[in-house]
DNA sequence: TGACTTTATAAAGCCCCTTTCCTAACCCCT
DNA sequence: AGGGGTTAGGAAAGGGGCTTTATAAAGTCA
């Protein structure tokens, strides 16, 4: 709420690192243009990120006639980052280095019994620890641990104020976490990771407002909102998922009926399969990731019914997702999480199909709408982000330079 | 997008001055606790507008022992200020002075056939010309014009770009309405004025996040995110009024079926009424107004059918705000314009109940749901405070000190 | 009247960004 | 090989802003 000539920085120092990654190596010239910042501000920023080690000064490029310019690139060894993906079934783990790319994973299965905090901390730690074994780096280059875990999450605090398929309910997870994990920590939930995922290294980057409109088992959206991820007043905006679309409509795990997840969450499509073909043998009863990718097969082969079931969706996600696009205006809406990502581009033509017949023209007409382009899960990602904004962060933190002189004391001054 | 130290400086002097007027006469240590400003800033601020005579000082209060408090209080005829609502079927213009007191007012019809912009314009011109007259200010002291017109605005460059009442198309309104008025002219759209007007004096005042819901002929949201309005990438954010509710529903004029407007805007609520009881004499076929009058004459009688009515509003209402809640997390969502004015507290309480069943627990528990205090017509202020705003920006302007110095050519330099 | 409080203003310090000036580095041409 | 010409990059100066600290101002109370 409260800004500060110091936030300035911070944002600067996102942009100018987040344009670097995307594109390396680069200028200073380059920079500048492409964050519209002067060219002073960006040497100082490139300064600054070259004595964290964070970027290399990696050769130079012919300008046209003059001093050649200089350019940077990431340092990937500079520092490793650990996104943690905590979700029903299980837990995922990804140490990318500097240039985000992915160094060592690990996944540790969550038995449905295994639902106290405990034990999925237990997964987390050893998982951690795998990744940083695996990968061989010493335990100073990591610079943090971002940690998505699903539901409400207070993240000043680091407690998971709400866990809807562990029934937790105010959990101190920070605490928890920081008994087995020496890193820094960062917590959030999948939504907001997902978003921020796609701010710095997807199909938001560069976009002042953008939905990342999450499909998964469960639903939601990440909201990035003049340039930053919106939170809301306790950190649990993005709950889209259950927007009431059909009044009345099919029974939510949330309690009501007619929740936008219901039909377009995994559970919501293999049950508007069901609903058109009672006996298809694209249903997968138990098994949603074997349904979801019948679905795509079936597609790819024509299948009436698959295009059927897709079409269905598209048009309960499109009358969602107008909903957005008229609310929010946004640049570009970014379909996310593994449903997405296994129906593809055959679901966004026809999602970007149904929105256009659902919302308004003008806010239609300034909106994109793509599938993302991050290949790897991007909670895992996206929490790795939140750490890397941690670590740049403190860059700014006043060094502790202290005052040097002792207090002398008033009353006994020296002779 | 781009944030400079500038703009601190200009929320602080909103956030100051929106602190005096909301709370007359008070001291700079008040000041300094309610904004979390430093006392030193907010002394130059507070100098700043007394140089500009917004306020005055206005006397002394004791303090607990030392030096008294110095008191600012706004300086009411210091300026004054115009909103103009341009509506389907009026045009409404009231003069503020800069306590926010309604100097004067005047109204013109504009009838179904006048759907010219020039038309339009005239009685803009026209009772602007009114009020000032009334009012007796002298042309000086009007700080600004805002003008909220229907539809979509692109406040840049100041055209209307399209208003569906009159089917207007990128009409430039600015420019149109700039040869017949002399003071600076500021233009948006109701949504956003009524947002920005809570923001300043009404439910939303301090509040980060705040949702402001438009309930009148058409249906709207004016969104608060952050400490400021979103406007969206085309300025078009907040049409949440063509939000899907009912998948197939009932048939919208923007051509959809089912949106929360055909639910819960004024003629959707008589819709409502018609299907639940045909021939109450509730119903005024032809007026919106007079039916919805009767409607809360109804409920104050306990009138079942009118009690009934405002329960289904309240329940779609229920199901789209619980929606926005989700979704955004704000602090307060209001209930704003002539419906929701009309209805009242009744309504208000109906509301609540229904988003509580809809909404998530969490998000639900951080949100209040309140009713507009504000007495006038909230475009009318919310207008005016766009001037408002305008004026207080261009405080800052770099106050033209433009280089004395002229610039001597190179080629030729003096001997 | 003097000590103590509290408020308000002035000064100094720090942060940030930009503009301007100057040096560095490279090209090409003579 | 040695100058222009050109472009890059850095240092310094300048302009905003906010805060902390010191100082002046204006009371109260003993």
């Amino acid at each position: 709420m409260k800004r500060t000539s110091r936030d300035i920085r911070t944002t600067n120092r996102y942009q100018v690192l987040r344009q670097i990654i995307a594109e390396s190596p680069t200028s200073r010239q380059e920079l500048a243009a492409a964050t519209g910042l002067s060219l002073a501000t960006v040497a100082t920023l490139v300064g600054e990120l070259l004595d964290l080690r964070m970027i290399t000064e990696v050769g130079f490029e012919d300008s046209a006639g003059g001093r050649p310019r200089g350019l940077v690139a990431v340092n990937a060894s500079g520092g490793a980052l650990i996104g943690v993906d905590i979700a029903e079934t299980y837990v995922h783990v990804e140490l990318f280095d500097l240039a985000l790319n992915v160094l060592a994973r690990a996944e540790e299965d969550v038995r449905p019994g295994e639902s106290l905090p405990e034990q999925v901390v237990g997964h987390v730690a050893a998982a951690v620890g795998s990744v940083v074994a695996q990968a061989g780096i010493e335990g100073a280059r990591v610079l943090g641990v971002g940690v998505s875990v699903p539901g409400q999450v207070d993240r000043a605090t680091g407690i998971s104020e709400y866990a809807p398929n562990w029934d937790w309910h105010d959990v101190p997870l920070l605490d928890l976490l920081t008994e087995h994990i020496a890193y820094p920590l960062y917590l959030d939930n999948p939504l907001r990771a997902g978003a921020v995922a796609e701010l710095w290294f997807g199909a938001a980057r560069g976009r002042g407002n953008a939905v990342v409109v999450n499909l998964g088992t469960g639903v939601g959206a990440g909201l990035i909102l003049g340039g930053g991820l919106h939170r809301g007043v306790s950190n649990s905006a993005g709950e889209w998922g259950h927007t009431t679309i059909v009044l009345d409509g099919r029974l939510c795990r949330c309690g009501n009926h007619g929740c936008v997840e219901t039909y377009v969450g995994a559970p919501g499509i293999m049950l508007n399969l069901r609903e058109l073909s009672p006996g298809s043998t694209l249903l997968h009863p138990e098994d949603q990731t074997a349904t979801i990718d019948a679905l795509s097969r079936g597609m790819l082969e024509q299948d009436p019914v698959a295009l059927k079931v897709v079409r269905d969706t598209a048009r309960y996600l499109g009358a969602g997702i107008a909903s957005l696009v008229n609310i929010f205006n946004p640049e570009v809406v970014v379909l996310s999480s593994w449903v997405a990502a296994t129906l593809g581009e055959p679901l966004v033509a026809e999602v970007r199909e149904a929105v256009a017949r659902h919302a308004l023209p003008r806010p239609m007409a300034a909106t994109e709408i793509v599938l993302s382009p991050i290949p790897t899960d991007p909670a895992c990602l996206g929490a790795a982000t939140f750490a890397l904004e941690g670590a740049l962060q403190s860059v700014g933190q006043r060094n502790g330079k202290k005052r040097t002189t002792p207090a002398r004391s008033r009353t006994a001054p020296p002779s």
